[in-house]
DNA sequence: GAGTACTTTTG
DNA sequence: AAAAGTACT
Protein backbone atom coordinates (compact mmCIF):
# COMPACT_ATOMS: atom_id res chain seq x y z
CA UNK A 1 0.00 0.00 0.00
CA UNK A 2 1.22 3.57 -0.43
CA UNK A 3 2.36 5.64 2.23
CA UNK A 4 0.61 8.99 2.12
CA UNK A 5 -0.55 12.23 4.05
CA UNK A 6 -4.34 13.03 4.38
CA UNK A 7 -5.12 16.51 4.61
CA UNK A 8 -7.95 17.05 5.67
CA UNK A 9 -9.88 20.49 4.74
CA UNK A 10 -12.58 21.83 6.65
CA UNK A 11 -12.89 25.64 7.52
CA UNK A 12 -10.12 27.02 5.12
CA UNK A 13 -11.22 25.95 1.21
CA UNK A 14 -8.81 27.26 -0.33
CA UNK A 15 -4.69 26.28 -1.44
CA UNK A 16 -3.45 30.06 -1.06
CA UNK A 17 -1.73 30.58 2.60
CA UNK A 18 -3.12 27.54 4.03
CA UNK A 19 -0.65 26.47 7.05
CA UNK A 20 -1.78 23.01 7.46
CA UNK A 21 -2.06 22.31 3.85
CA UNK A 22 1.69 23.84 3.29
CA UNK A 23 3.09 21.46 6.40
CA UNK A 24 1.20 18.79 4.38
CA UNK A 25 2.90 18.85 1.13
CA UNK A 26 6.18 20.38 2.76
CA UNK A 27 6.43 16.11 4.26
CA UNK A 28 7.88 13.52 2.85
CA UNK A 29 4.35 11.88 1.58
CA UNK A 30 2.21 12.50 -1.14
CA UNK A 31 -0.86 14.13 0.58
CA UNK A 32 -3.95 12.89 -0.16
CA UNK A 33 -6.89 15.79 -0.16
CA UNK A 34 -9.73 14.94 1.57
CA UNK A 35 -13.18 16.77 2.54
CA UNK A 36 -15.73 15.06 4.66
CA UNK A 37 -18.98 16.22 4.22
CA UNK A 38 -20.48 15.27 8.12
CA UNK A 39 -24.23 13.68 8.18
CA UNK A 40 -23.83 15.03 12.10
CA UNK A 41 -23.98 18.29 10.27
CA UNK A 42 -25.99 17.97 7.42
CA UNK A 43 -29.22 15.95 9.37
CA UNK A 44 -29.76 18.95 11.95
CA UNK A 45 -29.87 21.32 8.48
CA UNK A 46 -33.70 20.96 8.41
CA UNK A 47 -34.63 22.81 5.76
CA UNK A 48 -33.16 20.86 2.25
CA UNK A 49 -32.25 23.94 0.97
CA UNK A 50 -29.77 25.46 2.10
CA UNK A 51 -27.12 27.38 0.16
CA UNK A 52 -24.33 26.62 2.31
CA UNK A 53 -24.10 23.64 1.41
CA UNK A 54 -23.90 24.85 -2.20
CA UNK A 55 -21.40 26.89 -1.44
CA UNK A 56 -19.34 24.42 -0.06
CA UNK A 57 -19.78 22.25 -2.97
CA UNK A 58 -18.98 25.01 -5.49
CA UNK A 59 -15.84 25.89 -3.55
CA UNK A 60 -14.64 22.00 -3.02
CA UNK A 61 -15.04 22.02 -7.07
CA UNK A 62 -13.18 25.19 -7.50
CA UNK A 63 -10.39 23.55 -5.27
CA UNK A 64 -10.45 20.21 -7.16
CA UNK A 65 -9.71 21.45 -10.21
CA UNK A 66 -7.30 23.48 -8.79
CA UNK A 67 -5.20 20.30 -7.02
CA UNK A 68 -5.97 18.71 -10.34
CA UNK A 69 -3.69 20.84 -12.18
CA UNK A 70 -1.03 20.13 -9.90
CA UNK A 71 -1.13 16.77 -10.96
CA UNK A 72 -3.65 15.18 -7.65
CA UNK A 73 -7.67 15.25 -6.84
CA UNK A 74 -9.73 15.84 -4.10
CA UNK A 75 -11.47 13.11 -2.47
CA UNK A 76 -15.08 13.86 -0.97
CA UNK A 77 -16.63 11.30 1.29
CA UNK A 78 -19.88 11.33 2.99
CA UNK A 79 -19.60 10.11 6.20
CA UNK A 80 -19.09 10.01 10.06
CA UNK A 81 -15.34 11.44 9.99
CA UNK A 82 -14.15 8.88 12.35
CA UNK A 83 -15.38 5.95 10.08
CA UNK A 84 -14.37 7.63 6.75
CA UNK A 85 -10.81 7.27 8.34
CA UNK A 86 -11.14 4.16 9.33
CA UNK A 87 -12.47 2.96 5.72
CA UNK A 88 -9.49 5.18 4.42
CA UNK A 89 -7.18 3.31 6.69
CA UNK A 90 -7.60 0.17 4.66
CA UNK A 91 -7.19 1.63 1.26
CA UNK A 92 -3.86 3.92 1.99
CA UNK A 93 -1.13 3.27 4.36
CA UNK A 94 -1.71 6.70 6.42
CA UNK A 95 1.45 7.97 7.61
CA UNK A 96 -0.17 11.26 9.26
CA UNK A 97 -3.35 13.05 8.69
CA UNK A 98 -2.84 17.13 8.68
CA UNK A 99 -5.40 19.45 9.39
CA UNK A 100 -5.97 23.21 10.70
CA UNK A 101 -7.71 24.05 13.96
CA UNK A 102 -11.11 24.30 14.34
CA UNK A 103 -12.39 25.66 18.00
CA UNK A 104 -16.03 24.65 18.12
CA UNK A 105 -17.52 22.80 20.68
CA UNK A 106 -18.77 19.78 18.24
CA UNK A 107 -15.34 19.80 15.72
CA UNK A 108 -13.14 19.91 19.27
CA UNK A 109 -14.76 16.41 20.80
CA UNK A 110 -14.56 15.21 16.88
CA UNK A 111 -11.28 16.01 16.24
CA UNK A 112 -9.87 14.22 19.48
CA UNK A 113 -11.83 10.76 18.96
CA UNK A 114 -9.81 10.75 15.93
CA UNK A 115 -6.67 12.01 17.16
CA UNK A 116 -6.85 9.21 19.87
CA UNK A 117 -8.08 6.37 17.05
CA UNK A 118 -5.14 7.63 14.56
CA UNK A 119 -2.44 7.44 17.93
CA UNK A 120 -3.42 3.31 18.37
CA UNK A 121 -2.64 2.78 14.87
CA UNK A 122 0.83 4.99 14.90
CA UNK A 123 -0.50 7.43 12.68
CA UNK A 124 0.43 10.98 13.81
CA UNK A 125 -2.32 13.84 14.00
CA UNK A 126 -1.04 17.28 13.17
CA UNK A 127 -3.34 20.57 13.61
CA UNK A 128 -2.26 23.75 12.50
CA UNK A 129 -3.56 27.48 13.36
CA UNK A 130 -4.98 29.14 10.18
CA UNK A 131 -8.28 30.28 10.72
CA UNK A 132 -7.46 33.06 13.28
CA UNK A 133 -4.18 35.27 13.92
CA UNK A 134 -4.49 34.80 17.86
CA UNK A 135 -5.72 31.49 18.98
CA UNK A 136 -6.26 30.13 22.38
CA UNK A 137 -3.59 31.44 25.11
CA UNK A 138 -1.76 33.91 22.98
CA UNK A 139 -3.31 37.11 23.81
CA UNK A 140 -3.87 37.32 28.10
CA UNK A 141 -4.36 39.89 30.00
CA UNK A 142 -1.58 41.00 32.51
CA UNK A 143 -3.22 38.82 35.11
CA UNK A 144 -2.70 35.68 32.48
CA UNK A 145 -6.91 35.82 32.18
CA UNK A 146 -8.06 35.97 29.04
CA UNK A 147 -9.23 39.39 28.23
CA UNK A 148 -13.34 40.06 28.29
CA UNK A 149 -13.17 43.79 26.74
CA UNK A 150 -12.30 44.14 22.97
CA UNK A 151 -10.10 47.24 24.00
CA UNK A 152 -7.32 46.20 26.12
CA UNK A 153 -7.61 42.79 23.86
CA UNK A 154 -7.30 44.49 20.57
CA UNK A 155 -4.15 46.72 21.98
CA UNK A 156 -2.55 43.86 23.07
CA UNK A 157 -3.20 42.27 19.82
CA UNK A 158 -1.94 44.88 17.94
CA UNK A 159 1.10 45.26 20.26
CA UNK A 160 1.52 41.01 19.61
CA UNK A 161 0.73 41.62 15.75
CA UNK A 162 3.20 44.34 15.27
CA UNK A 163 5.83 41.74 17.56
CA UNK A 164 5.48 38.65 15.63
CA UNK A 165 7.41 37.95 12.21
CA UNK A 166 4.74 36.67 9.46
CA UNK A 167 5.35 34.71 6.88
CA UNK A 168 3.63 33.74 3.76
CA UNK A 169 2.59 29.61 3.26
CA UNK A 170 3.01 29.27 -0.57
CA UNK A 171 0.93 26.11 -0.09
CA UNK A 172 -0.37 26.85 -3.59
CA UNK A 173 3.15 26.57 -4.83
CA UNK A 174 3.47 22.95 -3.80
CA UNK A 175 2.14 19.89 -6.06
CA UNK A 176 3.21 17.00 -3.72
CA UNK A 177 -0.17 14.98 -3.85
CA UNK A 178 -0.65 11.58 -4.23
CA UNK A 179 -2.40 9.72 -7.33
CA UNK A 180 -6.09 9.48 -7.71
CA UNK A 181 -9.34 10.46 -9.59
CA UNK A 182 -12.41 10.78 -7.42
CA UNK A 183 -16.17 11.50 -8.43
CA UNK A 184 -17.79 14.64 -6.60
CA UNK A 185 -21.18 13.50 -4.98
CA UNK A 186 -24.35 15.67 -6.38
CA UNK A 187 -26.19 18.14 -4.26
CA UNK A 188 -29.08 15.37 -3.99
CA UNK A 189 -26.84 12.69 -3.34
CA UNK A 190 -26.47 14.56 -0.04
CA UNK A 191 -29.86 15.31 0.44
CA UNK A 192 -29.92 18.46 -0.74
CA UNK A 193 -31.86 20.77 -3.04
CA UNK A 194 -30.83 24.35 -5.12
CA UNK A 195 -31.68 27.29 -3.42
CA UNK A 196 -30.95 30.01 -6.53
CA UNK A 197 -29.46 31.64 -3.86
CA UNK A 198 -26.73 33.88 -5.83
CA UNK A 199 -23.82 34.82 -3.29
CA UNK A 200 -22.72 37.88 -2.74
CA UNK A 201 -19.73 38.81 -4.76
CA UNK A 202 -16.56 39.96 -2.94
CA UNK A 203 -16.97 44.09 -2.64
CA UNK A 204 -13.27 44.23 -1.68
CA UNK A 205 -10.94 46.43 -2.61
CA UNK A 206 -8.96 49.50 -1.28
CA UNK A 207 -11.44 52.09 -1.60
CA UNK A 208 -13.33 50.48 -0.12
CA UNK A 209 -11.19 49.91 2.69
CA UNK A 210 -10.36 53.32 3.55
CA UNK A 211 -14.07 54.88 3.13
CA UNK A 212 -15.32 52.04 5.41
CA UNK A 213 -15.62 53.96 8.71
CA UNK A 214 -17.49 56.74 6.96
CA UNK A 215 -19.86 54.66 4.82
CA UNK A 216 -20.16 50.82 6.64
CA UNK A 217 -23.31 52.01 8.82
CA UNK A 218 -25.70 53.03 5.58
CA UNK A 219 -27.38 49.23 4.86
CA UNK A 220 -28.90 52.01 1.30
CA UNK A 221 -24.85 51.92 -0.31
CA UNK A 222 -23.39 48.82 -0.49
CA UNK A 223 -19.93 49.48 1.08
CA UNK A 224 -19.48 46.38 3.08
CA UNK A 225 -16.82 43.64 2.17
CA UNK A 226 -19.24 40.92 1.64
CA UNK A 227 -15.88 38.78 2.96
CA UNK A 228 -17.63 37.13 6.37
CA UNK A 229 -18.96 34.43 3.62
CA UNK A 230 -15.28 33.77 2.57
CA UNK A 231 -13.82 33.91 5.94
CA UNK A 232 -16.23 31.29 7.09
CA UNK A 233 -15.14 28.81 4.79
CA UNK A 234 -11.79 29.55 4.61
CA UNK A 235 -12.31 30.89 0.98
CA UNK A 236 -9.85 33.82 2.11
CA UNK A 237 -7.06 34.05 4.15
CA UNK A 238 -7.48 36.04 7.45
CA UNK A 239 -3.52 36.84 7.30
CA UNK A 240 -3.96 38.09 3.54
CA UNK A 241 -6.95 40.06 5.01
CA UNK A 242 -5.35 42.31 7.54
CA UNK A 243 -2.40 42.31 5.65
CA UNK A 244 -4.35 44.71 3.31
CA UNK A 245 -6.03 46.30 6.20
CA UNK A 246 -2.71 47.86 7.74
CA UNK A 247 -2.72 51.46 7.20
CA UNK A 248 -5.84 51.63 5.71
CA UNK A 249 -8.77 51.28 8.13
CA UNK A 250 -8.23 50.75 11.70
CA UNK A 251 -12.13 50.19 11.88
CA UNK A 252 -12.07 47.27 9.60
CA UNK A 253 -9.00 45.74 11.43
CA UNK A 254 -10.65 46.32 13.96
CA UNK A 255 -13.58 43.79 12.58
CA UNK A 256 -11.37 41.74 11.89
CA UNK A 257 -9.78 41.98 15.40
CA UNK A 258 -13.68 41.16 16.92
CA UNK A 259 -13.60 37.60 14.79
CA UNK A 260 -10.35 36.91 17.01
CA UNK A 261 -12.15 38.10 20.29
CA UNK A 262 -15.23 35.99 19.89
CA UNK A 263 -13.44 32.84 18.45
CA UNK A 264 -11.19 33.18 22.10
CA UNK A 265 -14.44 33.83 24.25
CA UNK A 266 -15.86 30.73 22.58
CA UNK A 267 -12.48 28.96 23.35
CA UNK A 268 -12.09 29.79 27.00
CA UNK A 269 -15.78 30.10 27.96
CA UNK A 270 -17.08 27.29 27.33
CA UNK A 271 -20.67 27.47 28.66
CA UNK A 272 -21.55 29.59 25.65
CA UNK A 273 -21.74 26.79 23.47
CA UNK A 274 -24.11 25.07 25.66
CA UNK A 275 -26.51 27.87 25.49
CA UNK A 276 -25.77 29.99 28.59
CA UNK A 277 -25.73 33.13 29.09
CA UNK A 278 -22.26 34.78 29.23
CA UNK A 279 -23.17 36.46 32.20
CA UNK A 280 -25.21 33.92 33.23
CA UNK A 281 -27.63 36.27 35.76
CA UNK A 282 -29.04 37.36 32.56
CA UNK A 283 -30.70 33.95 32.47
CA UNK A 284 -33.09 34.73 34.78
CA UNK A 285 -34.66 37.26 32.59
CA UNK A 286 -38.40 36.28 31.85
CA UNK A 287 -38.97 36.04 28.18
CA UNK A 288 -42.46 36.51 26.77
CA UNK A 289 -41.51 34.15 23.69
CA UNK A 290 -44.45 34.84 22.06
CA UNK A 291 -44.58 32.04 19.24
CA UNK A 292 -47.25 34.54 16.35
CA UNK A 293 -44.97 37.66 17.40
CA UNK A 294 -41.96 35.30 16.41
CA UNK A 295 -43.45 34.43 13.34
CA UNK A 296 -43.89 38.08 12.69
CA UNK A 297 -40.56 39.19 13.03
CA UNK A 298 -39.12 36.35 11.09
CA UNK A 299 -41.28 37.13 8.00
CA UNK A 300 -40.34 40.71 8.28
CA UNK A 301 -44.26 41.55 9.27
CA UNK A 302 -43.79 43.39 12.14
CA UNK A 303 -45.00 47.17 11.37
CA UNK A 304 -41.11 48.37 12.31
CA UNK A 305 -39.92 49.31 8.35
CA UNK A 306 -36.19 48.90 9.17
CA UNK A 307 -36.64 45.71 10.89
CA UNK A 308 -39.34 44.42 8.48
CA UNK A 309 -36.67 45.35 5.57
CA UNK A 310 -33.44 43.70 7.26
CA UNK A 311 -35.23 40.06 7.59
CA UNK A 312 -36.74 40.08 4.78
CA UNK A 313 -32.92 40.80 3.34
CA UNK A 314 -32.02 37.60 4.89
CA UNK A 315 -34.72 35.52 4.10
CA UNK A 316 -34.42 36.42 0.43
CA UNK A 317 -30.34 36.65 0.20
CA UNK A 318 -28.64 35.15 2.84
CA UNK A 319 -27.05 37.94 4.25
CA UNK A 320 -28.19 41.26 6.67
CA UNK A 321 -26.42 44.35 6.56
CA UNK A 322 -24.47 44.60 10.27
CA UNK A 323 -26.19 48.20 11.29
CA UNK A 324 -29.50 46.20 10.57
CA UNK A 325 -28.30 43.18 12.00
CA UNK A 326 -28.13 45.37 15.38
CA UNK A 327 -31.24 46.75 14.91
CA UNK A 328 -33.66 43.66 14.29
CA UNK A 329 -31.76 41.43 17.39
CA UNK A 330 -32.34 44.60 19.56
CA UNK A 331 -35.74 44.87 18.53
CA UNK A 332 -36.25 40.99 19.08
CA UNK A 333 -35.24 40.63 22.19
CA UNK A 334 -36.57 44.13 23.78
CA UNK A 335 -39.62 44.85 22.01
CA UNK A 336 -41.00 41.42 21.65
CA UNK A 337 -39.01 40.35 24.65
CA UNK A 338 -37.91 36.90 23.09
CA UNK A 339 -35.02 35.00 24.57
CA UNK A 340 -32.21 36.04 21.96
CA UNK A 341 -31.40 32.31 21.57
CA UNK A 342 -34.53 32.19 19.02
CA UNK A 343 -33.26 35.18 17.19
CA UNK A 344 -29.65 33.28 17.57
CA UNK A 345 -30.64 29.98 16.31
CA UNK A 346 -33.17 31.71 13.13
CA UNK A 347 -29.90 33.32 11.96
CA UNK A 348 -27.47 30.31 12.31
CA UNK A 349 -30.10 28.52 9.84
CA UNK A 350 -30.21 31.74 7.51
CA UNK A 351 -27.05 33.38 7.43
CA UNK A 352 -25.02 32.15 4.54
CA UNK A 353 -21.56 34.04 7.01
CA UNK A 354 -23.02 31.93 10.30
CA UNK A 355 -20.56 31.35 12.21
CA UNK A 356 -21.06 30.47 15.89
CA UNK A 357 -18.73 32.61 17.89
CA UNK A 358 -19.57 36.11 16.21
CA UNK A 359 -23.26 34.82 15.71
CA UNK A 360 -23.64 34.14 19.40
CA UNK A 361 -21.31 37.39 20.28
CA UNK A 362 -23.36 39.29 18.26
CA UNK A 363 -26.35 38.32 19.83
CA UNK A 364 -25.26 38.01 23.78
CA UNK A 365 -23.94 41.85 22.75
CA UNK A 366 -27.48 43.02 22.12
CA UNK A 367 -29.01 41.19 24.60
CA UNK A 368 -27.05 43.03 27.50
CA UNK A 369 -25.90 39.06 28.27
CA UNK A 370 -22.46 39.25 26.66
CA UNK A 371 -18.79 39.92 27.25
CA UNK A 372 -18.61 44.05 26.67
CA UNK A 373 -22.27 43.84 25.45
CA UNK A 374 -24.39 46.85 25.26
CA UNK A 375 -26.20 47.42 28.82
CA UNK A 376 -29.42 46.36 28.50
CA UNK A 377 -31.15 49.42 29.36
CA UNK A 378 -29.91 50.57 25.66
CA UNK A 379 -33.03 50.00 23.49
CA UNK A 380 -32.76 50.58 20.01
CA UNK A 381 -35.29 53.18 18.65
CA UNK A 382 -36.13 51.60 15.10
CA UNK A 383 -37.61 55.27 14.29
CA UNK A 384 -34.51 57.08 15.03
CA UNK A 385 -32.41 54.00 13.74
CA UNK A 386 -34.21 55.00 10.55
CA UNK A 387 -33.52 58.83 10.80
CA UNK A 388 -30.15 58.04 11.30
CA UNK A 389 -28.71 55.41 8.69
CA UNK A 390 -31.44 55.08 6.27
CA UNK A 391 -32.85 58.84 5.93
CA UNK A 392 -33.02 58.76 2.08
CA UNK A 393 -35.57 55.05 2.96
CA UNK A 394 -33.37 53.54 0.12
CA UNK A 395 -32.62 50.57 1.86
CA UNK A 396 -36.31 50.45 3.38
CA UNK A 397 -37.46 50.75 -0.19
CA UNK A 398 -35.58 47.92 -1.52
CA UNK A 399 -36.32 45.26 0.22
CA UNK A 400 -39.77 46.40 1.30
CA UNK A 401 -40.94 47.81 -1.92
CA UNK A 402 -45.33 47.69 -0.78
CA UNK A 403 -43.86 50.49 1.53
CA UNK A 404 -45.37 53.51 1.57
CA UNK A 405 -45.26 55.96 4.99
CA UNK A 406 -48.82 56.36 5.56
CA UNK A 407 -50.20 53.01 4.59
CA UNK A 408 -47.94 50.72 6.54
CA UNK A 409 -49.22 48.40 8.57
CA UNK A 410 -49.48 49.06 11.93
CA UNK A 411 -46.05 48.01 14.33
CA UNK A 412 -47.17 44.83 16.08
CA UNK A 413 -45.98 46.59 19.58
CA UNK A 414 -45.95 50.46 20.37
CA UNK A 415 -42.64 51.63 20.82
CA UNK A 416 -42.45 53.43 24.65
CA UNK A 417 -44.90 50.86 25.98
CA UNK A 418 -42.40 48.13 24.67
CA UNK A 419 -39.56 50.09 26.15
CA UNK A 420 -40.66 50.66 29.40
CA UNK A 421 -41.87 46.70 29.51
CA UNK A 422 -38.32 45.81 28.93
CA UNK A 423 -36.43 47.86 31.26
CA UNK A 424 -39.16 46.45 34.24
CA UNK A 425 -38.32 42.96 33.22
CA UNK A 426 -34.51 43.80 33.10
CA UNK A 427 -34.55 45.12 36.37
CA UNK A 428 -36.54 42.38 37.63
CA UNK A 429 -34.29 39.37 36.61
CA UNK A 430 -31.15 41.38 37.89
CA UNK A 431 -32.14 43.20 40.49
C1' DG B 1 -6.72 50.40 45.66
C1' DA B 2 -7.44 54.25 42.64
C1' DG B 3 -8.33 55.84 38.37
C1' DT B 4 -9.79 55.23 33.68
C1' DA B 5 -12.34 53.38 30.17
C1' DC B 6 -15.89 50.86 28.18
C1' DT B 7 -18.12 49.20 19.47
C1' DT B 8 -22.22 50.32 17.07
C1' DT B 9 -27.64 55.16 22.29
C1' DT B 10 -31.60 57.43 23.84
C1' DG B 11 -35.10 60.95 25.65
C1' DA C 1 -27.14 64.11 31.07
C1' DA C 2 -28.31 59.61 31.98
C1' DA C 3 -28.54 54.72 32.11
C1' DA C 4 -25.05 50.17 35.97
C1' DG C 5 -21.38 48.06 36.70
C1' DT C 6 -16.89 46.18 36.20
C1' DA C 7 -12.51 45.10 33.58
C1' DC C 8 -8.19 46.44 33.31
C1' DT C 9 -3.68 48.77 34.33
Amino acid sequence: MNEISVFWFRRDLRLEDNVGLFAALSGPFPVLPIFIFDPAILDKLENKKDARVEFIRQALSDLKSEIQKRGGDLLILHDNPLAAFKSLAQQYQIKQIITNHDYENYAIHRDSAINLWAKDLGIAFHSFKDQVIFEKNEVLSGQNTPYTVFTPYSRKWKEKFANTEWRQFESENLANYANGSFEMPSLSELGFQPTGIKFPSLNFSDDLIQQYTLRRDFPGLDATSHVSVHLRFGTISIRNLVKRALGKSETWLNELIWRDFYFNITFHFPHISQGIAFRKEYDRMNWRNNEQEFVAWKSGQTGYPIVDAGMRELNQTGFMHNRVRMIVASFLIKHLLIDWRWGEAYFAEKLLDFDFSANNGGWQWAAGSGCDAAPYFRVFNPYLQTQKFDKDLSYIRKWVPEFQELHYPKPIVDHEFARKRVLAAYKEALG
